[in-house]
RNA sequence: GCGCUCGUAGCUCAGCUGGAUAGAGCAACGGCCUUCUAAGCCGUAGGUCGCAGGUUCAAGUCCUGCCGGGCGCGCCA
């Protein structure tokens, strides 16, 4: 309906450029936009303000000039200028009730578009080191990159979700001295524990496992325990694999699945290290100091140069890191995104800078990077800090267990990524109204309720679905809620584009509330067959794109509740 | 100190990438269930958009400088 408003505007401009009122060799966007207040139409644009200075006349004399030369449609109504010089559209009946038609047909796949043209994408999220079981941090970007993946999808793109981990470090090390240590029935505060060990409960449970010889299977691996306390290269191969597949089960229970797990480890098995290494020496970007090896990188923005290769040998993590994106490069991603958390931040200029020392022909600011800043745990207005298990942080796996992975996935997704996060356990654990999820969830059961009354009446549900009379619909609630549904499709693409899940959860909720305003001031089952069948219309769109919507977050639409 | 980021109603947050009197939810107050789930609806009250300048027809939104919170500033990841 926005794009029919565009097309009027865009011949109208036209014209008045071929009538010498606008200079000819300049373009013109119109700007439209859904007008807050209903005073002001359907769509107002500003286009009257923008061309004024060009057309050496006040606003309001040009927006009467595109108002003469707009094209007559049968989608427009009437016409007004306002204020400033706004140009206000109000749209017929007819064209604001057709989106309900638009939905029933297209279904599921309403809100969806192929403006990605099936470009790969990758996103790579979460990517936690397997040393423990994964954080409200890592819940935060399950929720965000899983949704970013799903809105990507959504919009035409070929998405491959990635999930990069450290096997092989310091801190892997570190955990397997931790369950050694376990396994030999030390406690964290006894001495000879290992120094910075983990000291989390879990690890208990992990040496348990091993020396039971019990059997991990994760989604890219599985290893079966040795059960011998002093082979330590067991012991770190058995934890891994038992950390992965806790991490797995977690990131199951709230529905987030990968394509690909991309092990740091591989990058040295596969020369991959030593080829980017090799470039950068190459290139001359490089240069010895202090007995260590430098990269430039003050040459692409980064404040002060970097070591790739430490004094003792070994390289810092950063350069692995550098080969592991010009191996998604390599992949073929024109779009990678980065989803991680804002602590990480200065890795980005790290990692560009590494990337055009390359010289591998890497436009300068790639890849992407999503950034979600920091989540703080409340419960009854108290900070929590600590879980049983994990012993130093809040759980995503207490988040699931206590509140439920909708209420879950949907507070985390529910915010701008660059602002903190609190999460407040009482309020995503309450079922009650204060619940801003089963506010939405609420308004699609409703729905099916409804439905499924009328169905008992002997009315084939089915086949309403198909109806093409939505001459019944003329009430402003459900013009509103009709508006409210034609936004939809923008929505997606907004939210894509710009990287924001969050706007997906903020409409459901406008969504929500129009039809429930709606739904309480008109009754949908009444006796004349024409307002009752146009009626169930809309509501099957409300409901249909409300399924839509909560599915780009990856939250249930239940039937009844 | 430097870099990034945030600062909007008592609380938690939106504000469609500059537009017409700044919006929700919760909390507060007052109404609505013999009618499709009251996990709902209607109404009232509540804000010098951190502060000060600047850019222009128009600034919560862009620029600069302060103030305040967070994060980073490892030969850790």
């Amino acid at each position: 309906m926005k794009e029919t408003v565009l097309e009027l505007l865009d011949a109208a401009v036209a014209a008045m450029q071929s009538d010498g009122i606008l200079p000819a060799d300049q373009t013109f966007t119109p700007g439209v936009e859904h007008a807050r207040d209903k005073a002001h139409g359907d769509f107002a644009t500003n286009i009257a303000m923008v061309t004024a200075k060009a057309a050496r006349k006040p606003p309001r004399e040009v927006a009467q000039a595109v108002i003469d030369r707009l094209p007559e449609s049968h989608a427009v109504d009437k016409v007004e200028i306002a204020g400033p010089g706004f140009i206000n559209f109000f749209m017929s009946d007819a064209s604001s009730f057709d989106v309900v038609r638009r939905i029933l047909e297209k279904g599921e796949a309403f809100g969806r578009s192929n403006s990605g043209g099936g470009e790969s994408v990758q996103i790579e999220f979460v990517s936690a080191n397997p040393t423990g079981p994964l954080h409200v941090g890592h819940g935060r970007g399950a929720a965000i990159g899983d949704s970013l993946a799903r809105l990507l999808d959504a919009t035409g793109y070929n998405v491959t979700r990635e999930f990069y981990y450290n096997d092989a470090g310091a801190q892997i090390d570190n955990l397997a001295l931790s369950v050694q240590a376990r396994a030999k029935g030390m406690t964290p505060d006894d001495d000879g524990w290992p120094e910075d060990g983990y000291r989390g409960d879990y690890i208990q449970d992990v040496a348990r496992a091993y020396l039971a010889g019990e059997t991990e299977t994760a989604d890219d691996r599985e290893v079966t325990a040795a059960a011998d306390p002093d082979n330590l290269d067991a012991i770190r191969e058995f934890a891994v694999a038992y950390l992965r597949k806790e991490q797995d089960q977690d990131l199951k229970a709230f529905d987030v699945r990968f394509d690909v797990y991309f092990l740091e480890s591989s990058l040295y098995d596969d020369g991959k290290v030593d080829e980017t290494v090799r470039a950068l020496e190459a290139n001359g970007y490089t240069y010895e100091q202090d007995g260590a090896t430098w990269l430039r990188t003050t040459d692409f923005g980064d404040d002060k140069d970097r070591v790739m290769r430490k004094k003792e040998g070994g390289y810092t993590y950063f350069l692995p890191d550098v080969a592991y994106h010009l191996d998604k490069w390599r992949r073929g991603f024109s779009t990678v995104i980065n989803e991680q958390g804002a602590d990480h931040h200065s890795t980005i200029t790290r990692v560009r800078a590494g990337l055009q020392a390359l010289k591998a022909d890497i436009p300068e600011g790639w890849p992407d990077y999503v950034l979600h800043q920091m989540v703080l745990v409340t419960r009854s207005g108290e900070e929590v800090k600590l879980s049983k298990r994990a012993g130093s942080y809040v759980t995503l796996r207490d988040l699931i267990e206590e509140v439920g992975r909708d209420a879950t996935r949907f507070f985390l997704a529910a915010r701008r990524v660059d602002s903190q996060l609190t999460f407040d356990i009482d309020l995503a654990r309450s079922q009650t109204n204060e619940n801003p999820v089963y506010y939405i969830q609420y308004a699609h059961a409703r729905i099916c309720s409804m439905l499924e009354k009328l169905a008992e009446t002997g009315v084939d549900t089915s086949t309403l679905a198909l109806t093409d009379k939505l001459d019944g619909l003329s009430l402003e609630a459900e013009r509103d809620l009709a508006n409210e549904l034609a936004r939809y499709p923008e929505l997606v693409a907004s939210a894509a584009a710009q990287r924001e899940p969050h706007q997906i959860s903020q409409y459901l909720r406008d969504l929500a509330g129009a039809f429930h305003t709606y739904y309480n001031a008109h009754k949908v089952l009444v006796e004349d067959e024409s307002v009752r069948d146009a009626r169930v219309a809309l509501c099957l769109a409300v409901r249909q794109v409300i399924r839509n919507g909560l599915g780009l977050l990856g939250v249930s639409a239940p039937t009844s509740m």
